[in-house]
RNA sequence: CGGGGUGUAGCUCAGCUUGGUAGAGCACUAGCUUCGGGAGCUAGGGGCCAGAGGUUCAAAUCCUCUCAUCCCGACCA
């Protein structure tokens, strides 16, 4: 491809409402532009980024029999409303009214309609086990969309659904989709973890997701360092602490703390480390009631453990000033578990201390030298906060790290969910008719293309891994415009490079030098090769790799080979 | 949805406090010079100052409302 023949809007600098390096640079890269919030033309350049992703995906799903389908962007309200969903969904499902006034919507995924399909079409368990995907737009209007293509509203989703007999078949067919992820995301060259996560609005029981590490992530993950375990910090149990619990020696004693409110606050006022004090927060109940969630001060409620408790509101919402004025009698900054009236859930951590401190549910008061099973009664334990670095894994080998993650894939069981609202089942062996099992698959194809960036840039711009490169290598003519010399030699090398089957962008553009090399760097074309007069006096050509240091003078004459070499070599990184 | 910010040329931004002919750099067009790391000079083109109301002799500027957009929190590929 010649770059005067390709639309290449590079910019020199960054629209302001840009904030990530992956949002800034596909928009100075030309590959992207917004049409709306979360909602985005593909240009030439991106496009063709886009399509590798795509071709890897497509492969390896072939790879592993799965049978590819395109279904329908607007589906009808009725589906929805068979599986529960319509009303479930809430307002991220873009609801839209056709010319007779019927619902549909645009979908977000596609359960619903593969079910819908599949019940009609299989019968038999001869046909189990079986299992479809497509590479399609998806709408989901997004509460926040931000950061470009990463989170977008409209956006490319590899979405797959398998159905089996029974959930040893499902197992099978997870199992193989989760190689089948490993080898993508190996072959586009991404650093990612798999890790355990919750299974959110798509339901059903297990779920790992696949994070590209990067520290602009969105995610939080904590792993291991001694084993496999890696879990979203969401799901990450944070083990009963080792050890008896440290007898008492302080008196129970309640100290004056004006105006101090966050553990911050105390801690510091006090001169005690924010471990040895225990915050307090009021929820919703499950039952139109207020419920305490004692923490120990250095760590986090976790809002998705806590919704799962029993008698505690889910999704989790903290109760307003006013309804904690009317529980206690106090503001928020100095509620404590003594003496509550109201159902008290104490996190295993801080069930954990001893002699501690806090609120003492009157203001401008804490009390200090805080025991369970003294001062009040044991408490009820359960695990409610965020794991934090240090922690004991949970499997029981080493200790938890956090880094953060881009969730590019999630793999779930889905179990009956579907099929059994939807009546989808077929005939087994025994002619017994038995709901179908189900297994579903996500990529979020356009928020790989972000991924990669993220984790693989400079400040000169994008480097891309060979497997997604929109083009192996740039060609750079030197004043081509004034030398017939290099304009031959770099129009024979362009026909030489095509021939051999490598894709070359040809820069043929009357530009000066700089300006060249600085686009080229700038979209990230692995490969440099630069043609000018010095060199072909010599008969030479300068090579310079994305990531290279220094260019070196190469042979003109084996260049295509060695080009061909550098391809080869499987380090796609190069 | 809650909280905050921003809307002036394709992009980055000045101008607004203190109303009075709409500006710069980059990009674009033409010419000359330059030509291996985002060139220089000259001459151009391009704006309903987000929109709608108001105040005023006069509004980009002051007031009100609306819209868009971005950031921080609860959700997700």
């Amino acid at each position: 491809m010649r770059t005067s023949q390709l639309l290449i809007p590079t910019l020199k600098e960054a629209p302001a409402d840009a904030e990530v390096i992956s949002h800034q640079l596909m928009l100075r890269a030309g590959m992207i532009r917004k049409l709306a919030a979360g909602i985005y033309s593909w240009l030439p350049l991106g496009l063709r980024v886009l399509r590798k992703v795509e071709g890897i995906v497509r492969e390896e799903m072939d790879r592993v029999g799965a049978q590819e389908v395109l279904m329908p962007a607007i589906q009808p309200a009725e589906l929805w409303q068979e599986s529960g969903r319509w009303g479930f969904y809430g307002s991220e499902l873009l609801r839209i009214k056709d010319r007779h006034q019927r619902d549909f919507c645009f979908g977000p995924t596609h359960e619903e309609v593969i079910t819908d399909l599949i019940r009609n079409e299989i019968r038999s368990y001869k046909q189990l086990p079986a299992t479809f995907y497509q590479i399609q737009t998806k709408f989901r209007d997004e509460p926040r969309p931000r950061f470009g293509i990463m989170r977008a509203r409209e956006f490319l989703m590899k979405d797959a659904y398998s159905f089996h007999l029974d959930q040893t078949s499902l197992q099978e067919t997870y199992d193989l989709m989760h190689e089948a992820y490993t080898r993508i995301f190996t072959r586009l060259g991404l650093k990612f973890r798999t890790v355990y996560a919750d299974t959110g609005a798509i339901g059903g029981s297990g779920s790992q997701e696949f994070h590209v590490l990067a520290d602009t992530g969105e995610d939080a993950i904590a792993f291991s360092n001694a084993s496999d375990f890696a879990a979203n910090v969401e799901l990450a149990e944070a083990l009963v602490p080792s050890g008896k619990r440290s007898a008492p020696q302080q008196t129970l004693n309640t100290v004056d703390t004006p105006g101090q409110h966050s553990i911050e606050d105390v801690s510091r006022f006090l001169k005690l480390p924010r471990e040895q004090c225990v915050k307090t927060l009021l929820v919703q109940g499950a039952k139109d009631n207020i419920m305490a969630l004692v923490l120990r001060g250095d760590h986090e409620l976790n809002m998705v453990k806590a919704g799962k408790l029993t008698g505690v509101a889910s999704p989790v919402v903290f109760a307003t000033n006013e309804q904690v004025r009317a529980a206690v009698g106090c503001e928020p900054g100095s509620l404590g578990p003594i003496g509550l009236k109201i159902d008290v859930i104490v996190d295993r951590a801080a069930a954990h201390l001893a002699d501690f401190v806090c609120g003492a549910n009157q203001d401008g008061k804490h009390y200090s030298g805080v025991n369970w099973g003294r001062d009040l009664a044991e408490p009820l334990i359960a695990d409610i906060r965020n794991v934090v670095a240090g922690d004991p894994s949970p499997d029981g080998k080493g200790t938890l790290a956090i880094a953060r993650g881009i969730e590019v894939g999630h793999i779930f069981q889905l179990g009956t969910k579907y099929s059994a609202a939807m009546n989808a089942s077929v005939l087994d062996q025994a002619g017994q008719s038995v709901i179908m099992t189900m297994g579903c698959y996500g990529i979020g194809v356009s928020r790989i293309v972000a991924a990669a960036i993220e984790q693989n840039h400079d400040d000169r711009g994008i480097i891309w891994s060979q497997a997604i490169a929109p083009f192996q290598v740039a060609l750079l003519p030197m004043n081509m415009q004034k030398s017939q010399r290099v304009r031959e030699a770099a129009e024979k090398l362009y026909r030489a490079l095509q021939d051999a089957g490598i894709a070359v962008l040809f820069d043929d553009r009357p530009l000066r030098a700089g300006v060249m090399f600085a686009d080229m760097e700038l979209i990230g074309i692995p490969h440099r090769l630069v043609l000018g007069e010095r060199g072909l006096d010599a008969n030479t050509i300068e090579y310079k790799g994305r990531r290279d240091a220094e260019s070196q003078d190469l042979p003109l004459s084996t260049i295509v080979e060695f080009i061909q070499s550098q391809l080869a070599d499987g380090s796609a990184q190069k």
